[in-house]
DNA sequence: GTAAACTAGACGAGTGGTCATACATTTGCA
DNA sequence: TGCAAATGTATGACCACTCGTCTAGTTTAC
């Protein structure tokens, strides 16, 4: 089987569906048949397009992430601000489309699927771990620019402090969704602004 | 049906048996069948132990926090340590306990359960709130205790520090399964001591 | 003998995945 | 240029199995 053009467009079609019903329900509870119902397509096609379910997820993950980053990567590289205004910026960017869009309910895609099926799932573990890592490159990297212009402190290392606070983000997201309410978001965004970046 | 001393003493059992599978494996990918296995009773049993599997869910739910948060909350209110180094040891006892006793692997079932199920699942939702807030409770009245003393600064609401410290850990110890590393408990606890509890 | 404690087995619905078949489009060659 | 062969796309019935739940019944204890 050669991959043409229409059938990667179909199937990112597929993709696009599907990760709605991943990124809400995880990846246990959205069924194949709930994907091809969600695309309007036959069962059987389903496998045409993907090798397994998990085949699916793995490229969901990924397309997930093409998508939703660069939007957020934009603000993070705006050549406009300081590179300490940038990371605030960008966190603030984040944490908007997290309420408004999202209504507080579905957090981050990547950060539910890992809870759910990191410790059971190589090829789903393994890209989410990839995808998470270049998004902290890129955070790392304006740190690093801040901290050489005097805009924030070297007590920290670069990379681990991207870490920490991606790893807060994280977790705030979660308790979004536990508690139904913005307040985590926005209290993990006053304390990046007041302690973390200050 | 009549709750006996000897009813209680087997539902404990089961549930004992069913939090080491939700814990590791999450809510949708553990099965009645698993737990009735893992418990070594027939299967018909089951429904005669409890009303329903999400049932079982809130009942495990509780149980995990009653067995072991206790065993954190002894250091967190150990008398012969100010109220700053029991907040010390008391993430430094959870740390460890990731570390040694999961090996990295299973992270907190609260934190799991609540990204695979806060959105679509009340009862679930609803136990995992109280808990979490019970835990933070304890938190923010030794903060408190801390800034009244002067050990800590007040600039910051103790139970925004408390909800802050535990989103941070939830997102490390999520980051943990991906990574399948010490490493992002580890800088938690690092930020906690060198920014947070500084 | 009787009531409470317990359980076997089956229910209907749903699971991820397969496959023979049909139609559509492109290709190679006469 | 014509047309068959090859390839790409589409389909839904069907597989063996598992799901959570329940009823009708057996076993146990007093």
């Amino acid at each position: 089987m050669v991959k043409t053009l229409k059938h990667d467009i179909k199937a990112d079609f597929l993709l696009e569906r599907g990760i709605a019903l991943l990124w809400s329900k995880g990846y246990n509870a959205t069924s194949v048949n709930d994907i091809v119902k969600a695309a309007e397509i036959p069962k059987g096609s389903f496998y045409f397009y993907f090798k397994s379910k998990e085949d699916f997820a793995v490229q969901a993950i990924e397309k997930y992430f093409n998508d939703q980053f660069p939007m957020t990567l934009e603000v993070l590289l705006d050549a406009s601000f300081s590179p300490k205004q940038r990371l605030l910026n960008f966190y603030e960017f984040r944490a908007e489309y997290l309420k408004k869009e999202l209504k507080n309910k579905m957090g981050c895609m990547g950060c539910n699927l890992a809870a759910e099926m990191a410790e059971h799932n190589e090829a789903i573990r393994t890209v989410l771990l990839c995808k998470g890592n270049w998004i902290k490159e890129h955070i790392t990297a304006v740190i690093k620019e801040a901290q050489e212009q005097g805009e924030l402190n070297n007590e920290t290392k670069a990379s681990d402090l991207a870490e920490f606070m991606e790893d807060a983000a994280k977790g705030a997201m979660i308790t979004m969704k536990e508690m139904d309410s913005s307040y985590p978001i926005d209290n993990f965004l006053t304390m990046v602004q007041r302690v973390l970046l200050k």
